[in-house]
DNA sequence: ATTAATATAGAAAACCTTTTCTATAAAGGA
DNA sequence: TCCTTTATAGAAAAGGTTTTCTATATTAAT
């Protein structure tokens, strides 16, 4: 069964196709009387002008692709529709993939949607290898490409991103004004962004000379984790640590935390302080409820949904990195 | 700039465009050593066929979309996981979309899935009112379509199911095995597979002539209803009512529950059985660990990828629907 | 040596639009 | 009435491929 085209509409309605192009986009001025009989027609034949073949001549797809490394975490579920509100309201039609968190299905991915003429792409937490063998940098001369978080350290290419660095500060300026002496980190599975937010850790204990302990866990960076981090902070407090604050990777791994601590015994927040990353929803569920760093990711894909938008119409694609700062939620943990 | 196309490779291999395509899609014999001066100028070039041409003439786009109500939910994430794998590895490139759980997002996204001219689609959850107006039903003539769960009875369009019907039974038949004899019913948001629990619970405690009630929450059917079931659930206790049994929709909702009833003193499972469904990591996370239905995500995705795949490449598009079966899993709660 | 078959490759049509260029008819100005 | 402008619409080119059809050179068969 073929699908009716542009030439079964102007067959129908006795005129040429161009005339019937014409009143479809409305873009031409076409006699009232004549663009009455082609919009007949092509409410009867049900006609939906092929978009592949529009797109091959206007060279533009109207189309963005967003990658993610996983869908069901908060983060990037919230970041993804603060993304896909403003192109949407802009016109363009958004297609999600997702990697996995797996270096070789982001180039995969990537080229497919390379291959299929996306106007523009928003990689969301690239994989670093990827960034740092300068795949990206070459990407980005063929295509309006914009990177929210992952690495970014002396990368040509535009960059929407959190403060983790300013975030993890806070928090731990926090925690010591609150008089905690043993602060441990909790650092979750292969991201930068945890990268970051260990450096700062790490450095910040020295600078106030005290002692560092990080945590760690094998895998996940969402939900999958919380057991993991439950385990490993109860292993630890177990150990004959005595932590007086942790400071975790993202909220998840909080509520982990938390119900590794209570299982050992801990009163939260009198034995222990608890801070997550992120401000997700469970962190206000939980008992008590997290203190958090709050990443408004929502804010985070408008801003980068409005910057690839004009990568994609202006010519601008001058390398730009913007941060977005991060809140301190302190709730009862 | 301008990409490069077949014509300049041909033009720098000193061949016609003809022949590059041969060699490009090896679908043809080429001599040798004129494959390998092609080849050589696809390299130099970094030539990458458009594929918008491509499909233009070959009517196939080798990709499929799906839609999805909500991308942060496992029980979705967990089935879109199934679907992507087999389909990865038939070829296909899928795209997703998520439309929010919005009737109106759903036919938007649907016809723009439609001009881009993917060659199947895959629906999860489809909104019932697009269901019932026979909007699908007219579309599946036109594009192989393929619709996971959602409203089903006397629809003339493929789908694959969980049996909620059967998991929704063998949760109450064990239940009352236990010895429960006030069951309440926790009914989460809009959704055709709470409706069908909610029926086949009405039904059963009927047939058993055991008092029905059912608690109703307002909004969203995955973890932003976990303060909303607390909230129901304490409310009912603190009336004076005395549960000893408690159904919920989804595993989100069980976790509500089981906080909200723990705040108000009992300790569950000796006061009150409390049973979820989905089987979502969430449901080992808790204390104590909680019982619920397995609905089998991975599988039922897995399915719908074979199942759609096969209307794409036959032309096979006889109605069916196919059950997968649930599975009582006991826990601690 | 001539003819038939085969291996190889190019020309051109096709896919479905948009857009530029050209043409005609009607209207306006002298 | 004749010329110029304007309104309207069609023809054809373009976009980048694949595929069918045709052509040539080479090999095999007689």
């Amino acid at each position: 069964m073929k699908r009716t085209t542009i030439q079964d509409v102007a067959s129908a309605a006795g005129v040429s196709i161009t005339t019937v192009s014409r009143v479809i986009n409305n873009n031409y001025p076409v006699k009232a009387s004549t663009r009455k009989r082609v919009e007949e027609a092509v409410d009867r034949l049900k006609f939906k002008p092929n978009l592949l073949a529009r797109s091959l001549i206007q060279n533009s797809t109207k189309t963005v692709g967003i990658l993610t490394p996983s869908i069901e975490n908060l983060f990037f579920s919230e970041v993804i529709k603060g993304v896909d509100s403003v192109l949407k309201e802009k016109g363009y039609t958004t297609f999600l993939c997702h990697t996995e968190g797996e270096a070789t299905n982001e180039v995969e991915m990537i080229h497919s949607l390379v291959d299929r003429r996306v106007d523009g792409m928003v990689v969301l937490d690239p994989r670093k290898e990827n960034v740092v063998s300068g795949y990206f940098e070459e990407l980005a001369k063929r295509v309006p490409l914009l990177l929210v978080n992952g690495y970014a350290q002396g990368i040509g290419c535009n960059y929407v991103l959190n403060d983790g660095e300013g975030g993890t500060r806070m928090a731990l300026k926090y925690l010591i004004s609150e008089g905690c002496k043993r602060i441990v980190f909790l650092r979750g599975k292969k991201s930068h962004s945890y990268d970051i937010k260990e450096e700062v850790y790490l450095e910040f204990m020295k600078a106030h000379s005290m002692e560092s302990r990080i945590l760690r866990i094998k895998d996940g960076n969402d939900i999958k984790t919380v057991e993991q981090a439950k385990d490993a902070v109860a292993g630890y407090i177990r150990s004959g640590e005595k932590p007086d604050a942790l400071l975790a990777c993202n909220d998840w791994m909080a509520v982990g935390a938390l119900s590794g601590a209570k299982s050992e015994g801990y009163i939260i927040p009198k034995d222990m302080r608890i801070i997550g990353f992120d401000n997700t929803i469970i962190s206000m569920i939980t008992e008590p409820k997290l203190s958090t760093v709050d990443q408004q990711m929502m804010k985070l894909g408008q801003l980068a949904g409005n910057r690839i938008y004009k990568m994609m119409t202006t010519k601008d694609i001058e390398n730009q990195k913007t941060y977005l700062e991060t809140k301190l939620m302190i709730r009862e943990s």
